[in-house]
RNA sequence: GCGCCCGUAGCUCAGCUGGAUAGAGCGUUGCCCUCCGAAGGCAGAGGCCACAGGUUCGAAUCCUGUCGGGCGCGCCA
């Protein structure tokens, strides 16, 4: 129930009644309006721009908006579950709803429970959300946070909207790094021998957290590897460092509250370890369609190229599709570049049958947007889009002063050390209440100081306490079934007070609020809206301490409680829906 | 030099795809606990929406340019 799209469709048959009767020509674009909630109460409950959108197409018909409003106006109010509609200012039309309407809405929240603002399934194919896909050599840093965060929250949001979606990790197993994850992996193994390895040499991976990897190994193998050449115990040591490092990764992403459906591994596209060369494969497939030519690049401009060396290398053409530049797809050494291996991926995804990938990088992969965009265009034919959300790199900071992290130096602050802290739930919340796109600094000592001024607390709060008020009507009336469904039943025309007028309104944008932050891939509207929601429960809380008629629970009220306790149930059931998809608990009570 | 992103309150950020008098949190000032949870509420101070043009009934929002900041710019992933 989406009032908002409901007054839409309504009005749209309105104007189409006018193009019928010649009063508007034909050619108009019935979607340019929109019906939304109004910033001033006292505007009414819904306000729609739709006389003045068309206010050129009006005057040439030989009618203006304001009078376009008003006629409109007319006929809105005839509606039967409209109180009264007028125009306003400029020609805005501002309706006023009867109060059946939001009791209708209140009890469809409560018969619908959490799924009230679900959307019905859609009918645009599964999307393909790829995020996360940090490298196997390390646990997770705070900096990938935000990213998997961010994933994770979108999939859910575009899964309750109603679309399908599939959460995706792309193991970047397949580069020199893991080789040198494994070296360094080796050199713990000989540790754990009991050898005297010294200090981690410059270039390796010097983390702790390959001790356990060497252990493991010093017991599988014994001293068997020893001393035998690299080419023999590498590829033994790095399957195993990298499925230890992917066990780390999980965990880290699981205390993040973040599962993903399909873990990717680009080593196995390669055909490196025996199977299928798909990347072979797909560079075969884009020759075919002679999209890979042998040729050389012009050297990168402004940038320092002391060793720039012309040569002629396999490339695909991506200018065809936007791209800037065409892009190499095999290295010097014969080896794939990153980006054939992420073709041949794409490529899956779009074999798999998704027409929509969503990937979400870190900012510092911007610039390779335009290639991988190209390049799929190019494997579907122009029928799949890929889109890339880019999530601003986290600036860590520690006492004002930023953190450089780097896994070389085994400098960082994990991502564990910080969800330990403060919980799962705080950085969630703390990296969903911003834009994906805009940059964020996360103070390490203020975080966890301040986890008490975390607004997701006060979210939560919000939802303790209306469960709270539940268990307390049940506490003076035994007798009450607050199941929602029961809950439903209540006489919700005594619902009448002007605060609790203003919690059903903040409950009626929410299917709205689902629609539009799917279709805009910003999960962080999500997070606003439960603020708000919550700051209008609290409010009305509130009041109920200074006019102790409004409270939700009155002994001699009996009907009166019943039906106040139908509201907050709906509060907390739309407040539990949000927080859901956000990936945040919804409590039962604060400690 | 080129490409992408970002300039909104002292700080961190929203602003519903172009609407009416620009919002929240933190910080700051002053109030509210014999009360269903004060991790809460109410009220105040605080803005030339970086700057200059343009598009139109109407611009923080769209376009162009300038300034300032971030990220990136064959064989790293």
């Amino acid at each position: 129930m989406n009032v908002f799209a409901d007054f839409e469709t309504r009005i749209a048959a309105l104007i189409k009644k006018r193009i019928e009767a010649g009063e508007l020509p034909r050619d108009l674009d019935l979607a340019r309006f929109v019906v939304e909630p109004p910033r001033e109460a006292a505007h009414g409950d819904l306000s729609t721009n739709a006389a003045m959108v068309y206010a050129r197409e009006a005057k040439q018909a030989g009618s203006n908006p304001r009078a376009l409003a008003t006629s409109l106006a007319a006929d809105l109010a005839r509606e039967p579950d409209v109180e009264g509609a007028e125009a306003a200012g400029p020609g805005f039309i501002n309706i006023v709803l009867k109060p059946e309407v939001y009791e209708q809405l209140l009890r469809t929240v409560l018969v619908r429970g959490t799924r009230f603002g679900a959307g019905a399934p859609s009918e645009e194919g599964p999307v393909n959300v790829e995020y996360v896909s940090a490298n196997p050599t390390g646990p997770m840093h705070v900096g990938h946070a935000r990213g998997a965060v961010f994933g994770d929250a979108l999939a859910s949001l575009l899964i309750f909207s109603g679309r399908e979606a599939t959460r995706e990790y792309y193991v970047n197993d397949a580069g020199g790094q893991v080789d040198v994850l494994a070296r360094s992996a080796y050199l713990r193994y000989r540790a754990a021998l009991g050898e005297a390895i010294g200090p981690i040499p410059e270039g390796l991976y010097p983390g702790d957290y390959l001790k356990p990897v060497g252990e493991a190994l010093a017991r599988e193998y014994g001293p068997g590897l020893k001393d035998r050449p690299e080419k023999e115990w590498l590829p033994l040591i790095r399957a195993r460092a990298i499925e230890a490092m992917m066990g780390v990764i999980r965990d880290d992403l699981a205390a993040l509250n973040i599962t993903h459906e399909v873990f990717a591994s680009e080593r196995a596209l390669t055909g490196a370890d025996g199977g299928d060369d798909q990347v072979a494969k797909t560079i075969e497939w884009l020759r075919a369609k002679g999209l890979v030519y042998q040729g050389r690049l012009p050297p990168p401009k402004g940038a320092p190229a002391d060793d720039w060396e012309d040569r002629d290398q396999t490339l695909f053409r991506s200018t065809g599709f936007g791209d800037d530049v065409d892009r190499p797809l095999i290295k010097s050494d014969g080896a794939y570049t990153y980006f054939a291996g992420d073709i041949a991926y794409h490529k899956t995804k779009i074999d798999r049958g998704f027409r929509t990938l969503l990937d979400v990088w870190g900012a510092d992969h911007g610039g390779y947007v335009k290639r991988m965009q190209a390049a799929v265009a190019a494997l579907s034919g122009g029928q799949a889009t890929l889109e890339v959300r880019l999530c601003q790199l986290v600036r860590l900071m520690r006492a004002g002063q930023p953190v450089k992290m780097s896994k070389r130096s085994g400098e960082f602050v994990t991502l564990r050390e910080v969800v330990d802290e403060v919980g799962a739930d705080a950085v969630r919340f703390m990296m969903l209440m911003r834009k994906n796109d805009a940059p964020l600094d996360f103070d390490l000592a203020k975080v966890i100081e301040q986890s008490q001024d975390n607004p997701v607390f006060y979210v939560q709060y919000a939802h303790a306490r209306a469960r709270s008020v539940l268990r307390q009507g049940k506490a003076v009336f035994a007798d009450f079934d607050l199941a929602p469904k029961a809950l439903a039943e209540a006489d919700l025309a005594l619902l009448a007070d002007e605060g609790e007028r203003d919690v059903l309104r903040a409950l009626a944008l929410y299917p709205r609020l689902v629609r539009q932050a799917a279709e805009a891939h910003e999960p962080h509207r999500v997070a606003f809206f439960a603020h708000d929601l919550a700051t209008r429960f609290h409010a009305h809380w509130n009041r109920g301490k200074d006019l102790h008629g409004l409270r939700f629970v009155n002994e001699n009220e009996r009907n009166l409680s019943y039906s106040r306790l139908a509201l907050v149930a709906g509060v907390s059931l739309v407040l539990a829906s949000a927080l859901s998809i956000l990936g945040v608990s919804a409590p039962e009570e604060m400690r």
